[in-house]
RNA sequence: GGAGGGAUGGCCGAGUCUGGCUUAAGGCGGCGGUCUUGAAAACCGUUGACCGUUUUACGCGGUCCGAAGGUUCGAAUCCUUCUCCCUCCGCCA
């Protein structure tokens, strides 16, 4: 059984270990967990050589038995043994158990050149794309220019399921399906990633093997009589694709991307974003995930942030990258780069993609291995995932920053093959509209 | 949902009735070698994962036959539960 984190590595250089976890923010008891797992291993010797005797009198018994000799003393003897051998089992098993438990709990390490800072405030901005445009008129935010046109609905998607949930019809629904096809076709040709179409539920080992559970339940959506989870990314089946397996060198780099609906709870953020689209229970995503050696994993990181960049770049939107600090990290990350879209309504840039390289996180967890060329020993794998990109997110920003005086919202070029040749949307006829 | 069959190493597959001679046969694939101008074929050899050995080793020991329990001195093999896959029937976009 491997270890969430290479616990060997953690025991040699304690303070260190120390350091890097609390640079994360994480508090808990080193010393207690290397205490544990000394008292496991010594345990293990004591097992092991018990065992030793008993496959070696096993054999013997065998023989004895064959030939016809008695053999009941040293049966009896074996008895005791097993006994003492079922108690130390035991302890090891609950020991292992325990040490396990709070791995699954600890987060990744960041890499060192990942900027340390206590949050967001903290992360640097690594480069900036495009000109914010110059608007002669009061713009509008995507709910009032999306209501205005008809396109978009928060009230009747609250008849129907609730707060946080989108609604959108007509140049509003096309525009996904649209984006949809525009950024797998981008991933596909440019990117060289291998579309894949995943399930949308999953079972709960998938999650604790990208790193979702047991940490962050809260988030997530559970069907509690299928044990099955919703998935809050696309990243979850596609890392788990190869859960258990060992691949070959040759295999590698794999690069996948999915379109799917992710589905969150929100849980703790009431009052962020309440208007419109940016932050719902259901959206879809084209989502980019790539497994690599390594040795290649952080050169991947930086083709997958250019991915995810070339798609607002054929849409022409601006944009900045960030590269998070250690106090913004997510759980599974070593390092992550966010690409942020202005908004014109909110006079800022905001997330409309996360590019990470999980290092071996998840590959220690969903136990993915390759077997490299040169010795033959199997090793973890790194992966990364990125979006490219949110779509919901992608709407909001193209609204907004194509918006027209009029209230029309203009459709960029790259789009337009992919909407019927639509060059404007202008305002939806359509029942109940007034 | 009903009935039946199955799950063994990278793959195929024997072993399960009759527990110890399994250190999991045999084949394929992979790797190394002989032969060859080179290659193929043939032949020979080799071939997993994990844990421990707080000196990372070609050594030694342990664990692993879908998963978890149980019986036993001893389980791939016997018992129980579960999961997944296949076939047929029913239902269904």
């Amino acid at each position: 059984m491997s270890s969430m984190h290479d616990l060997s590595k953690l025991r040699k250089d304690p303070d260190r270990t120390r350091a890097e976890f609390s640079a994360r923010k994480v508090t808990f008891d080193l010393d207690d967990l290397l205490d544990r797992d000394e008292i496991r291993r010594t345990l293990i010797q004591q097992v092991d050589t018990l065992k030793a005797r008993r496959n070696e009198a096993g054999k013997k018994i065998g023989e004895m038995k064959k030939s016809g000799e008695d053999a009941d003393g040293i049966i009896a003897d074996m008895g005791k043994l097993g006994l003492k051998i079922e108690g130390i089992d035991a302890e090891l098993k609950d020991l292992h158990a325990g040490i396990q438990a709070d791995l699954l709990g600890l987060p990744n390490l960041p890499h060192k050149s990942v900027p340390v800072g206590r949050d967001e405030t903290e992360n640097i901005v690594a480069r900036t794309w495009g000109e914010p445009r110059d608007f002669d008129f009061k713009v509008l935010d995507h709910v009032d220019l999306g209501e205005a046109l008809r396109i978009i609905d928060p009230g009747r998607a609250a008849k129907v399921s609730g707060a946080r949930f989108p609604a959108q019809f007509g140049a509003g629904a096309v525009l996904e399906r649209a984006l949809a096809a525009f950024m797998l076709d981008l991933a596909r040709d440019e990117g060289d990633y291998l579309e894949v179409l995943t399930p949308f539920l999953v079972l709960p080992e998938s999650m604790e093997g990208s790193g979702q559970l047991p940490k962050f339940a809260e988030e997530a959506f559970f069907i509690e009589k299928d044990s099955l989870y919703l998935i809050p990314t696309s990243e979850v089946p596609l890392v788990n694709l190869h859960r258990g397996e060992i691949l070959g060198e040759g295999d590698l780099p794999i690069r996948y991307c999915a379109y799917t609906p992710c589905f969150r709870r929100e849980a703790g953020s009431y009052g962020k974003d309440t208007r419109g689209i940016i932050r719902v229970h259901q959206f879809t995503k084209c989502e980019l995930v790539w497994y690599t050696t390594p040795e290649t994993s952080y050169q991947a990181l930086e083709t997958l942030v250019t991915d995810a960049e070339r798609v607002l770049q054929r849409l022409e939107l601006p944009y900045q990258v960030v590269s998070l600090c250690t106090g913004d990290l997510g759980f599974a990350a070593a390092k992550t780069y966010d690409v942020e879209v202005w908004l014109p309504s909110q006079q800022r840039y905001r997330e409309i993609s996360s590019c990470s390289n999980c290092e071996d996180f998840q590959a220690r967890r969903a136990e993915i291995r390759y077997r490299p060329h040169e010795g033959k020993k199997a090793r973890f794998v790194h992966t990364l995932n990125g979006s490219g990109l949110a779509i919901g997110r992608t709407i909001v920003a193209l609204l907004e920053n194509y918006q027209e005086a009029n209230g029309t919202v203009t459709i960029p070029d790259a789009l337009r093959p992919y909407m019927d040749g639509l060059e404007k949307i202008d305002p939806l006829k359509r029942p109940g509209a007034q």
